[in-house]
DNA sequence: ACAAAGGGAAACAGGTCTGTTTCCCTTTGT
DNA sequence: ACAAAGGGAAACAGACCTGTTTCCCTTTGT
């Protein structure tokens, strides 16, 4: 199935080495040297480095999001408890002891000029997980769905960011969560003046 | 009076570069040019280029925070004001055409390694912009002001971050300013939904 | 069994990187 | 005016970068 096992492992190493590293500190030689393959073979396979950071955005964009939507699915059912799923799920990453950030961001910050290829993937990217968010808010029947997935959105990008620099991370996907509830609760409910303090 | 105003004038040089191109893709030589200094003069103010980030860094946090913290306090007097104009400033500084992201999120994306200096002023930075916010929340008199401020810090996160992938940027922080006043009314417990989200 | 392709190891080319040093020309203090 | 320091230009060292090429050994198809 794969076209050739050995590009899709070399495209597995550097997915892993730029993630921790970045894209241009990690060079070719330490891709090869973890993958156990020689410059021929990815010389073979991608005609660049560019083209196999390229190869490794896209590859990640499958996993990632493929990965996240089915834990958010196997954790709740009704589209609430996915909406809030989502965060959970995201805390569960950022427990990871090899969670480095979002690579998408990452990348962003290291090639900043636009229209490039790298930046195309990362917009999508971004764009593919706010329309995962806005397809739950669409279940829910609020008056605005796009509106509230693009806040939510916010506010998983800033737990994401968060968590990366924070000691504490699993507690900025919690943060995240409550003012998520918060939202979606506004969102669903308050519509009509309801001044009732009505607790969680 | 500055140290040097040769030293101030290339941190200030650098940090314009280290923002628009990150920090690995910037060389010393492409500051030096910029700068209209020479190698010389650099090492005679710095051990190394990576002393040279972390003093870019270490200024940048000053400027950056006391012009946002002024700005702010420009537009509004009421603490609710002021909390929601953090937003408006945001808006403001996403719109520059130099805006690259935040330079902090960008370092910490390309430098993973735990317990290094850069790290730690990255840490550093988004504690007191943290801290300003919780300060501006205590003034609002909410039962639990640090709760709030993560809430609003990480929506404020989320939307530097979404402004620096997506092509509309102002729009990211017109979203997060939405959500803060949803967050802020329900922490202080605000009656009705609609309570005029105004600045000025 | 034998030819053809795949691929590892390593040299190599040409750049760029950080950081040092040399030489020489300003500027400045006294 | 004159010595001392500041600093520009540029060569240099040594390392690392991407990408090409050569040589040789394995694997595989027939």
């Amino acid at each position: 199935m794969a076209q050739s096992p050995r590009r899709e492992h070399l495209i597995d190493t550097a997915i892993v080495l730029f993630a921790e590293h970045g894209y241009h500190a990690t060079g070719i030689d330490a891709i090869l040297a973890a993958a156990g393959v020689s410059k021929k073979t990815l010389y073979r396979h991608f005609r660049s480095k560019d083209e196999l950071i390229l190869a490794a955005l896209k590859k990640y964009d499958g996993l990632f999001r493929n990965d996240f939507m089915r834990q958010v699915e196997a954790r709740a059912e009704t589209p609430r408890g996915r909406l809030l799923a989502v965060f959970d799920v995201a805390a569960d990453w950022f427990r990871q002891n090899n969670f480095y950030g979002c690579m998408y961001i990452n990348a962003i910050g290291e090639y900043a000029a636009p229209d490039t290829p790298i930046r195309q993937v990362c917009k999508e990217f971004k764009a593919l997980m706010r329309r995962y968010i806005e397809n739950l808010c669409v279940d829910l029947r609020v008056p605005d769905p796009a509106g509230l997935a693009e806040e939510l959105a916010l506010l998983l990008e800033g737990a994401i960011v968060t968590a990366q620099v924070s000691e504490t991370r699993a507690r900025a996907a919690q943060v995240a969560a409550t003012a998520a509830a918060v939202l979606i609760d506004r969102a669903t409910g308050a519509a009509d003046g309801d001044s009732g303090a009505e607790k969680s």
